[in-house]
DNA sequence: TCTGGGGTCCTAGGACCC
DNA sequence: TCTGGGGTCCTAGGACCC
C-alpha cells in the first residue's frame, strides 16, 4: 500500500466561483476571460482586490492591492463584489466531491484541501491519474478549475499545486525536489514571507535550493527555531499528518471591522465593540465554548496597530460581559487618535460544560445566559438582524459585525 | 474613497514563586 | 550591598498563512 498526499487549490477561487455562478445564471461573459477582480466596497473603505483573473494578473494587479491602484494599472478593469455565501456553497460542494475519493480530507482554507490518498493494490490507478480524474470532475460538475499537487507529504504537495496554473496536476516527489523546487525564488517557499525573504536575501540566499543547503547554525543564529522549519521545508521534510477537519481544534475566535468613517469618540467605539462582541459571543456559544481571555485591537488611521488583552478570572461566553471587558480594555488602550478599525478576539477557550462561576465575581452571568440563548434562538430562526440592540437603531452601524461586515454574511470560519 | 478579515505560532520581558 | 537559577503565568508584538 502506498500513501500519497494531494493538495487541491482552487484557481483564483473567489473570481472563479463568481464566474461559474454568473454563467450558471445566464450571463454571457465569462469574467475569467477578461481583466477582472473581485473587490470590496470602496465606499465603506473595503476597497481592495480579493481575487484577480489571469488577465488582470497580466496587468500586474496583485491580491490585497487597493482597487484604485488596480484601476490605474488597468483602466478598463471590471470589478465584481464578493459573495461569501456562494463561496461557502462552492467550497462545500468541492469537498463533497473530494471526499468521494478519500475519507481523509483536511480543509486548509475555504479553497484548499489536503487529501491523504491510499493506493490499495496493484489494480488501483496511479495517483496522477486519480488527480486528473478528480480535477476533471470538479471542473465538469462545478464549473471551476483547480490545481492539484501530488506528493508524499503536505509541504511538497502544496508547493506542487502552486506550479503552473490553471487546471493542472503537478507532482513533486522527493526525487524531483532538486529539479523542480530548488531553482525557485526562496520567497515562494511556504512560510517564507516578506520579512524572512528579505533577511535571506541579505544573507545571499535567493533560491530555495540555497536555503536547503545553507549552513544550519548560521541560519539558527539569524532565525532561531524558525530556521529548522524553513530549511526543513526547503528539503521537503514534513511529517505532519492530514488531519480530519470535522473537529478542528479552535484556539480563539475574533472579529474585526474597518468602520465606514473614522471613529473619534469612545461612545461610537463602544458601539462598534458591541457589534463585534455580539458576533464573537454568538460564535462562542454556537461552539459551546467559553473564553478565558479577551483582547481588543485598534488600528489607527495611520495604520498603527495596537492590541490589549486581559485574562479573565472566569471563563464565560456572555455577549454583555465580552463587551464590558472590551470597553475596559479599549479605555486602557486608546490614545484618542482617530480609529480606522476595531477588533474583538477571545481565546483560552474551554468547553462550556465545566464553567464555574466565581463567587468573587459580582457579575450576573445567569441573567446573560438566558438573554443570550433567547437571542441566539431568534437569530437562528429568523436571521441575524431579526433582533438587535436598540442602541444600534439610527446609528449607521451594523448591529452584528462578523466576516466582512456587510449585512448578512455568514461567519466564514465557523464553517471551516 | 489607497491599503479587508480571520486565523496560528513564536519570542521577549516582567512579575512572581520557590 | 556584586545581586542564583529554576519555573510559570501574563502581556505585547511580530511573523506567517489563507
Amino acid at each position: 500500500m502506498s500513501r500519497y498526499i494531494f493538495h487541491i487549490d482552487v484557481n483564483s477561487a473567489y473570481l472563479s466561483w463568481t464566474a461559474a455562478d454568473r454563467l450558471y445564471r445566464g450571463d454571457k461573459l465569462d469574467i475569467r476571460t477578461v481583466p477582472c477582480v473581485v473587490g470590496g466596497n470602496e465606499k465603506s473603505r473595503h476597497g481592495i482586490v480579493l481575487a484577480k483573473s489571469m488577465k488582470a494578473k497580466q496587468h500586474g494587479i496583485h491580491t490585497g492591492e487597493p482597487l484604485m491602484s488596480a484601476r490605474q494599472k488597468c483602466p478598463n478593469l471590471m470589478v465584481v463584489p464578493p459573495n461569501y455565501k456562494l463561496y461557502m456553497k462552492a467550497s462545500q460542494a468541492m469537498v463533497g466531491i473530494i471526499k468521494s475519493y478519500s475519507p481523509l480530507v483536511q480543509q486548509f482554507s475555504v479553497d484548499e484541501c489536503f487529501v491523504d490518498y491510499n493506493v490499495l493494490g496493484p489494480s488501483s490507478k496511479d495517483p496522477v491519474t486519480i488527480a486528473h480524474e478528480l480535477g476533471k470532475r470538479i471542473k465538469e460538475e462545478l464549473g471551476f478549475t483547480v490545481n492539484i499537487g501530488v506528493s508524499t507529504c503536505k509541504i511538497l504537495a502544496k508547493m506542487a499545486s502552486d506550479f503552473q496554473k490553471p487546471d493542472k496536476v503537478h507532482t513533486l516527489f522527493p526525487n524531483e525536489i532538486r529539479e523542480k523546487m530548488w531553482p525557485l525564488p526562496v520567497s515562494e517557499l511556504f512560510m517564507v514571507g516578506r520579512r524572512t525573504s528579505k533577511k535571506l536575501l541579505e544573507l545571499g540566499i535567493t533560491t530555495i535550493g540555497q536555503l536547503a543547503l545553507a549552513d544550519t547554525q548560521m541560519l539558527e543564529y539569524h532565525f532561531k527555531s524558525y530556521a529548522y522549519l524553513i530549511q526543513g521545508y526547503a528539503n521537503g521534510l514534513d511529517d505532519s499528518p492530514v488531519r480530519h477537519s470535522n473537529q478542528p481544534v479552535v484556539k480563539g475566535m475574533g472579529n474585526s471591522t474597518t468602520v465606514k468613517f473614522n471613529v473619534l469618540d469612545a461612545a461610537t467605539a463602544y458601539q462598534v465593540l458591541l457589534s463585534l462582541s455580539e458576533s464573537v459571543g454568538m460564535r462562542l456559544r454556537a461552539a459551546q465554548m467559553c473564553a478565558g481571555l479577551v483582547a481588543v485591537s485598534i488600528t489607527s488611521t495611520e495604520f498603527g496597530h495596537q492590541i490589549h488583552q486581559r485574562k479573565l478570572q472566569v471563563a464565560m461566553n456572555s455577549t454583555s460581559y465580552i463587551h464590558r471587558i472590551a470597553r475596559e480594555l479599549f479605555d486602557e488602550l486608546w490614545d484618542r487618535s482617530p480609529i480606522r478599525k476595531l477588533g474583538v478576539r477571545v481565546s483560552d477557550l474551554h468547553s462550556n460544560d465545566y464553567v464555574q462561576l466565581s463567587l468573587l465575581e459580582d457579575y450576573n452571568f445567569s441573567r446573560d445566559k438566558y438573554i443570550d440563548s433567547a437571542v441566539d434562538v431568534i437569530r437562528g430562526r429568523y436571521g441575524t438582524n431579526a433582533i438587535v440592540r436598540a442602541s444600534f437603531l439610527h446609528s449607521g452601524l451594523n448591529p452584528v459585525t462578523g466576516g466582512i461586515g456587510e449585512d448578512d454574511y455568514p461567519i466564514m470560519t465557523s464553517i471551516l
